[in-house]
DNA sequence: ATGAAAGCGCTAACAT
DNA sequence: ATGTTAGCGCTTTCAT
């Protein structure tokens, strides 16, 4: 079945170390060896059909080169784009592990057991926010010593490299874009601000308001649960729009804390007969792919999320590889996507 | 650091092997062993914090319980819902690695031998079309003794299990719900017919029509590469329309090979002042979810992707456990899914 | 009911 | 320039 190196040790005439060596090339522990056997090695071997075992080679060389990579969720092109990321800078050295939590406590313990079992030699996570798992996170720092990487957000009481996008940014700018177009009375239709992400949003837009002396005209709607399916957007997309035509003076444009969302707003606005952006400006904050369609054209913030999975790798191949490097934190700008859905007043 | 099954024996005052078989409960060689020991052992372990060693089991248990995924691409929530499918079916006893190859031989090449090289006990994949790569397929099945199932189309040459929606039958509805609607002049947009489910759409739309009495209505149009990203299918969905445009008589209807394709074509009827589907109907064939929101509501055909990936790994289970299972073919059926796009003549 | 011991296929000192 | 050898942490016969 699986060829050995020992066979091929056997076949070449050479012992196994030699073998091992010449098969892995130059790179360890600097020893010489004659190209005429390599030669020879490397043609026994591609004969025999040899194909390396990383399972043994994991378990004699102590290094797995495998990382874990845990997200909150696969849909919605997010985590799709930092995963595209984090392979490409880790392409071909080390091979992630994808897991998902879905903000399940119970799957985020699993898969991160999961990654201590595996011994992988690093982890980039996105924190479900669950407090009862952040001593297995401190236990794959300290006691494993396995370096991670933070993506989004950070985890209380652990010092541990960040990645994110500026998500206080996000909203603050769309806030003064809305603000340059003339608009003055801006909603903001959040999330229950659990996450710290959307805490920020929220700063943001509490921020920027302020800055710009609409402190009177603050006015917040939001849903306990942030990440739901579509049938719960539609129907709190409903309640936005209802409370939008009850309110008065009514408010002249809607900060929307996910794009999903918004395109739910954008449908009951149709269905209502309110024109937008021409009764009423809407913008996403999370810039998703339909946004960008020519028939949705929602007005958005995009982040490099694929930048993002790239400098997460970045930090922690670094950290596997010299054990060094500080709890650094790194904040990527992001950018307007004024599209269809907002108008100047 | 890592606690090892060696250090919790010592602690108990028992044999490596005893604490091997009471952490593992009595799954393997009915070896009994007494309560009051298993629990000291329990007790030990969790104590020192032991994890099991993913590896060093692998190596010597000559099973890695880890079975490679590999998929054409991720975007578009279309492998996404089958790999939840496949995750759903094979947790928490395998664990998926997941690899993509995007329609590049090389990356194909790549990742397959990345497998064997883990030694992972299946394999899931979608295979790229690529000949030369065949026979590593083969290599994987033969030589290794890998179980492996294909994700909608087949390798010529390979006997192996395949899991896919009816594409053939995807076209054919579709064409028959046109047909019901009153529209006998449908023209099919669609690929290169390179890849096997092409084919069978195209093959579902001539017959469909053959069979309806609209063989002289049959028209298509296609371009070579159906992959693209959204500048290119912005251009041929501007191509597609000049086309219907022009010709005479006019096609009441359009099938398009993509939602996503279909979502541009839609753009480019509302700049060019073309109602859909007043002054013509549209249809996708692989239901998106952009399909479903309200300001897009596309008519597509709807395939239970996240039963493809769970009825695929089901499949594998069987083939690991039991070595055995002919190479099935199962394909499931789809569904239309008429919205706004399309309507009665 | 429990142990001892032989690997699994490789890496990495430590020779020569 | 090449070989010998001792593990890595487990699973699994084979004993007792």
């Amino acid at each position: 079945m699986a060829v050995t190196l020992k066979q091929i040790a056997e076949k070449a005439g050479v012992s196994l170390t030699t073998v091992s060596f010449a098969l892995r090339g130059k790179q360890p522990g600097k020893r010489r060896l004659s190209p005429i056997t390599v030669e020879r090695i490397l043609k026994v071997a591609d004969e025999m059909g040899y194909r390396p075992n990383h399972v043994a080679a994991s378990l004699a060389g102590k290094k797995t080169y495998t990382i874990g990579v845990l997200v909150t969720a696969l849909r919605g092109d997010f985590y799709e784009r930092v995963l595209f990321g984090i392979k490409k800078e880790v392409y071909p050295k080390f091979s992630p592990v994808l897991a998902v939590h879905n903000y399940n406590s119970g799957y985020e313990k699993n898969e991160l057991e999961n990654f201590i079992s595996k011994r992988v030699d690093g982890v980039i996570a996105a924190f479900s926010g669950h407090a009862e798992n952040i001593e297995l996170y401190r236990e794959i720092k300290e006691k494993y010593n396995i370096p991670i990487v933070l993506l989004d957000r950070r985890i209380p009481g652990l010092e541990l490299p960040l990645v994110r996008p500026d998500h206080f940014d996000t909203s603050y700018q769309a806030v003064n874009s809305l603000f340059a177009l003339g608009h003055r009375n801006i909603t903001y239709i959040g999330g229950a601000d659990n996450l710290e992400y959307m805490k920020l949003f929220n700063q943001g837009y509490q921020t920027a308001m302020t800055e710009l002396g609409l402190k009177d005209n603050i006015s917040v709607i939001s849903q306990s649960h942030a990440h739901q399916n579509q049938k719960v957007l539609k129907k709190f997309a409903a309640q936005v729009i209802s409370a939008w035509e009850q309110s008065s003076p009514q408010p002249t444009a809607l900060l929307v804390i996910s794009d999903w969302l918004a395109y739910e707003i954008l449908g009951v606005c149709q269905d209502r007969g309110i024109k937008v952006p021409d009764d009423l400006s809407v913008m996403g904050l999370d810039d998703c792919s339909p946004s960008e369609l020519p028939t949705i054209g929602l007005s958005s913030v995009w982040a490099d999320q694929e930048k993002v999975g790239e400098i997460a790798a970045k930090l922690l191949l670094e950290r596997i590889e010299n054990n060094t490097g500080e709890p650094t934190r790194i904040i990527l700008p992001v950018h307007l996507r004024m599209r269809k859905t907002t108008r100047p007043l």
